[in-house]
DNA sequence: GGTATTATGTAGCGAGCTCTAAAGAATTAA
DNA sequence: TTAATTCTTTAGAGCTCGCTACATAATACC
């Protein structure tokens, strides 16, 4: 059974490559539809609502493949380090590294795409928001591991210490996005990295136990 | 010579007060002037721009108010440090404590107020980011006298070393917005200073010297 | 009191936004 | 060839935005 119908001038995949670097490079709101349907082919309103719906259902596609793109390489990272320390390293050099790809937006799409928008548009700003937050627990996972494999003490806190570079990562998104050079947030990620032993094994650190709680 | 004509209806230093919130929680987009207007009591239209002149005037108004309260214990205790330490860890603390401030928005307005807007607004953008820039450049400076006053090794790379302390500061901003508690952000300010003693004096880190230049 | 001055209240303009209705064009199925 | 299906083109509806025109109200000067 073949397509029927009259067949699509553009082509989906890429179109939607177009929108994630418009909504990247400009926001959820800063990306009107006229500047997306330019930058998907020229093509018009109904072609666009028909392919993708609304203009929030583009963003969420976007957002997925930012993730399964861009952002994949900070997971994978992440997760496949041999210690917890190699792990969170290459997961910040991942991240400057995807903040400043040359022919892309500079900056974190899970920032630069939604965050404080205007309260109409306060479901996507969720939703990104649960993305990084989702990243910050996987930080928090690794470490956790880290600590029941027996490499970190027993009594580190995985959940601040998550907030910690967490905080790195985010900042280092506004940073890039400010047009900090990629060396200069290397050096950044190498100071990070150099807080590592202390913050691990120095016990003043973390007493009192910190927890990442909410709202105090 | 007294004031001529009917008196205002509100007093203007609390309107501004109410709008800089506004701003600062719902940023320079989210803020419509529906909303401006309603928390500064109500005001209609024309005694809005009467008073303010236009949304942008307001919100660098807003801008200037915030700096001048919330934003200046963390400039005066940057400058105020007895060593550069001291400094950088004091700017920490308050920038934590102007950032988790109970009965305000939560966040830097710095980054809150306007980040990634539409380009029409552009002009407010590039006001705000040119004082975020002007925080790292203090911090700079700050580090800068730490070593002429031979705090600090020679071969301190000051721009760099304040790209890292901006980068914590920009991250504390996102992540008080996103609801992580005082305590983390605070844990996360130790984090930061953990490093210091790494970066200040282990040589590897600060070879080849990293210049905080732009774009690559 | 009369007049100039300044603020307020009501109403609405023009622009830009997301999204849709209606008709025509290109393809497949019968 | 005809019908069914799917996309494209053109036009614009409905809404919200920042902002303003105009008449009215409240004060100071003379």
């Amino acid at each position: 059974m073949t397509q029927r119908g009259r067949p699509r001038s553009f082509d989906r995949q890429t179109a939607l490559r177009q929108a994630m670097q418009v909504f990247w490079a400009l926001g959820y709101e800063g990306a009107t539809l006229n500047e997306l349907q330019e930058a998907m082919g020229g093509i018009a309103p109904p072609s666009f609502y028909a392919a993708f719906g609304s203009k929030e259902e583009l963003f969420r596609e976007a957002v997925e493949l930012y993730s399964r793109t861009l952002g994949a390489p900070m997971m994978k990272a992440l997760e496949e380090g041999p210690t917890a320390r190699d792990s969170i390293q290459a997961l910040l050099v991942a991240a400057v590294e995807a903040f400043c790809k040359p022919g892309l937006p500079r900056g974190c799409f899970l920032v630069s795409g939604a965050f404080n928008s205007v309260p109409a548009n306060k479901n996507v700003d969720d939703h990104v928001r649960g993305l990084r937050v989702r990243r910050q627990k996987a930080i928090q996972q690794r470490l956790q591991r880290g600590v029941e494999e027996g490499e970190l003490p027993k009594n580190l806190d995985p959940a601040a210490t998550a907030v910690f570079y967490t905080t790195v990562i985010d900042g280092l998104a506004i940073q890039a996005r400010d047009g900090v050079s990629r060396k200069a947030l290397n050096f950044a990620v190498d100071c990070a990295m150099a807080a590592w032993d202390p913050v691990v094994h120095e016990t003043d650190l973390r007493k009192p136990r910190m927890l990442a709680n909410r709202r105090e």
